[in-house]
DNA sequence: AGCACGCCGACT
DNA sequence: GTCGGCGTGCTC
């Protein structure tokens, strides 16, 4: 038998191996292996077995990693499409499906040792403190050595000693690691549901029960009560005998979103393990948790992006909470965006997909207005609460003519202190952390600027230190300018962060207990969990925070939410700046009024009119739709049409330059040169996209890009120089991406990468920078 | 990706 | 005369 395997080597190519025969009933699809390549032995995953191969002198498998096929069949299919997709080796897709805690053949099951009693050394003679030893486990039944050894006061040694005496039992059994065995839930029922929610899990539960398959895009407002919906459906796809994985935002994914779930599944009838797949898990825990589900113990997995692989089968439900949310894209090979994944996978599987949101993104609201997806809409709050009522200040009136702007306006500054009166709490909010996010001069204009990025420096006056926020390079912040010539011992401080507003605070609510929450101040694992439960404890007045606060959280005694400056990211040189402050501002005014007072948001900003801000005041996400739309069709920009971005890097300005012009030339060369056929066969992500028609020879070379394909650049990308590597970027856009990333995967194997250069195609970027 | 083999400059 | 530069090419 010979075995076909994609080795963990980006080289586009599969190799074929000998089974040996004692191997014989351990190789199947999906298997990991390890083999000799070359000099050097590889771990690799079996694709394909077949009985014989085209290559002579093949070499043999050395040995099988783990004892069942580690990538189902159906992962494979998905990794499949995510290398032809996303422009990438099938090896990078297939790598990106396993966690590295499972791929890694050393992390493993922990053993340890377990008590129990000998059934046959029930007369052996014993002395007191024996018997009491003896004692405990006829109580307790079997326990773990360390526990035993705890609970007696005794040590191993005496317990050892009883266990040759045959009084006892020592045996190794697997001690599964669970990341939240500590924390206790208390059981959950169904709530009842409004209509607006019975509506929306009933066309979910009905999709389910046909077996087909569909998209859901469930919008509902903030607070409408959406995840009592992905409770209740996920409880009926295990009814119907499915599983189901739950993909949230990695800063979402804290124990009290967990716990919702564990409370509701981990006990009475419907027990089921909830296992749980996030970044802050030791590779222990991870390798357990994902075991578990391949083992089928585990039918619900909630986890961040890489949880859309997880081996559940048969998945009935996939479930994408925030679906608009970026952290979602993959930022390296393979650059997958899991919410499109799970889509895919949902197509192949014939899963349900729920995408939920209460800001939707465009791409995905305008999908469900051209009926790929079926919208459900919740537009009320649960217990028929009142949306916040937002209230937007005009910042440029509020600063002074002399001066700059205050960092809070007359009118957030009396709300907040009739707050503290009335001993309700207040939400901050400013995306923007550090002190300030540039330090300047005021005599010279020197501005302390990142030696490896094209950006400012911001200053950290908690640790006296200025640090780049693109690469993370930290130097000591200087007390004069350092420029020799000047020297000028006063700097100006610009651009407000936490740290500061922190600082302000201070100053103006001296008996105010405010705590900061940033990158900065949540360090540690459980930081979050402390600042939270004592904000939900009312020993915090006032919660500052960055984007980390801005969803989720569900305080009641919330009734004031300050965005501190609402236009930060309007001034990005991006497409998607309005709908990203559009989603911020809709997101955190949600924080309020989510008890028995109606909550007041107070918007500051410098662009008050501008339609992200003004649309999302009115709560209509509708209404803002319409508008970027229009914008979107202009530029041809998503989701009119789809994006790729080619960018190319270089530590030399002048190399890459010179090979972004290279490669555009390139992509302009007649067609008739690159000869081969046109258009997409595989499987797209939306089928409803031939521009581009089928067809034409079958012979090799390359494809033809899609007819409708515009190209722009190159151009310095908005961030020219990150990490010490100059950026020139090519954009394209097209309506048939499939047909435009099998172009590129050939272009790319084609097309000499310059010396010093890398290339890096990115389908559907999210950031563009 | 790594590690060969392979053909031209400054060293013990 | 050798040690070593990294250019192409192969790995089942």
């Amino acid at each position: 038998m010979i075995a076909r395997v994609s080795l963990e080597l980006a080289l586009n190519k599969e190799f074929d191996y000998v089974v040996p025969a004692d191997l014989a009933g351990r190789v199947e699809v999906g298997s990991r292996v390890q083999v000799p390549f070359g000099a050097r032995v590889l771990p690799g995953v079996v694709t394909a077995v077949a009985e014989e191969s085209a290559h002579a002198r093949l070499k043999s498998i050395i040995k099988v990693i783990g004892n069942q096929a580690l990538v189902t069949e159906k992962v494979m299919r998905l990794a499949r499409w995510m290398g032809e997709y996303y422009c990438c080796a099938p090896e990078t897709a297939l790598k990106a499906v396993l966690p590295e805690a499972v791929r890694r053949e050393d992390a493993s099951w922990k053993e340890r040792l377990v008590a129990r009693l000998n059934p046959s050394g029930a007369g052996v003679a014993l002395t007191k403190r024996q018997k009491e030893i003896v004692g405990i486990l006829q109580e307790r039944g079997a326990m773990p050595l360390a526990a035993l050894v705890a609970q007696a006061g005794s040590t191993t040694a005496t317990i050892r000693k009883l266990e040759d005496l045959g009084a006892l039992e020592l045996a190794s059994e697997i001690a599964e690691r669970d990341p939240h065995a500590h924390e206790q839930t208390v059981p959950s029922q169904p709530l009842a549901l409004n209509p607006a929610q019975a509506a929306a899990l009933a066309r979910v539960v009905r999709a389910m029960e046909n077996k087909s398959g569909g998209a859901f895009l469930l919008h509902g407002v903030t607070g409408s009560g959406k995840t009592e919906v992905y409770l209740q459906a996920i409880t009926r796809a295990l009814e119907l005998g499915g599983g189901a994985i739950v993909l949230v935002p990695e800063i979402a994914l804290t124990p009290q979103t967990v716990e919702r779930f564990k409370a509701r599944f981990s006990h009475g009838t419907m027990q089921t393990r909830v296992a749980v797949l996030h970044s802050h898990l030791s590779q222990g825990e991870r390798h357990d948790e994902w075991h578990k589900i391949r083992q089928g113990r585990a039918r619900i997995v909630i986890g961040a992006r890489s949880a859309i692989f997880a081996p559940v089968e048969p998945l009935g439900l996939v479930i994408v909470d925030e679906e608009h949310e970026h952290t979602y894209k993959q930022e390296e090979m393979p650059r997958y965006h899991a919410r499109d994944v799970a889509i895919m996978r949902g197509r192949m599987e014939q899963s349900v997909v729920l995408l939920g949101s209460a800001t939707p993104s465009m791409e995905s609201y305008a999908n469900a207005r051209q009926g790929r997806y079926e919208l459900l809409e919740m537009p009320d709050r649960v217990d028929d609460r009142r949306l916040p009522r937002v209230r937007v200040v005009d910042m440029r009136q509020t600063a002074r003519q002399d001066k700059a702007p205050p960092t809070f306006s007359p009118q957030l500054k009396e709300a907040i202190l009739q707050r503290l009166e009335r001993r309700e709490q207040t939400i901050l909010f400013l995306n923007r952390r550090g002190y300030s996010s540039s330090l300047q001069c005021p005599k010279c204009g020197f501005v302390a600027q990142c030696p490896h990025c094209s950006i400012s420096l911001t200053y950290h006056r908690t640790e006296q230190k200025l640090a780049c926020h693109v690469c993370g390079h930290a130097e000591k912040a200087p007390h004069v300018c350092p420029q020799p010539k000047c020297a000028h011992p006063g700097i100006r401080f610009a651009g407000t962060g936490t740290q500061r507003v922190e600082e302000i605070l201070a100053r103006l609510f001296p008996h105010a207990r405010v705590r900061r929450m940033d990158a900065d101040t949540m360090r540690r694992k459980d930081d979050y969990r402390t600042v939270l439960g004592e904000f939900r404890s009312g020993k915090t007045d006032i919660l500052l925070g960055t984007q980390m606060i801005a969803k989720g959280l569900h305080f009641p005694n919330v009734t004031l939410v300050g965005i501190i400056y609402a236009d930060l990211a309007l001034y990005q040189p991006d497409f998607r700046a309005g709908e990203r402050t559009f989603q911020l501002l809709t997101q955190v005014a949600g924080r309020a009024g989510r008890g028995d007072v109606e909550g007041e948001v107070f918007v500051q900003a410098f662009a008050p009119f501008h339609p992200a801000i003004q649309y999302a005041r009115r709560h209509d996400f509708q209404g803002f739709y319409e508008q970027e739309m229009e914008m979107r069709a202009q530029l041809r920009y998503p989701p009119h049409g789809r994006l790729a971005l080619i960018t190319l890097k270089s530590r030399s300005d002048e190399k890459v330059k010179a090979a972004a012009a290279n490669l555009r030339q390139q992509m302009d060369k007649p067609l008739a040169a690159q000869g081969g056929k046109t258009g997409g066969t595989t499987a797209d992500l939306f089928e409803a996209e031939p521009a581009v028609k089928p067809g034409g020879s079958n012979k090799p070379g390359c494809d033809r890009p899609p007819a409708d394909l515009l190209i722009s650049g190159p151009a310095p990308a908005p961030l020219l120089k990150a990490e010490g590597f100059y950026r020139h970027q090519i954009l394209l856009r097209t309506r048939a991406m499939t047909a435009l990333s099998r172009y590129l995967a050939c272009l790319m194997t084609q097309w000499p990468v310059p010396p010093e250069v890398s290339v890096g195609v990115d389908i559907d970027p999210v950031d563009m920078s």
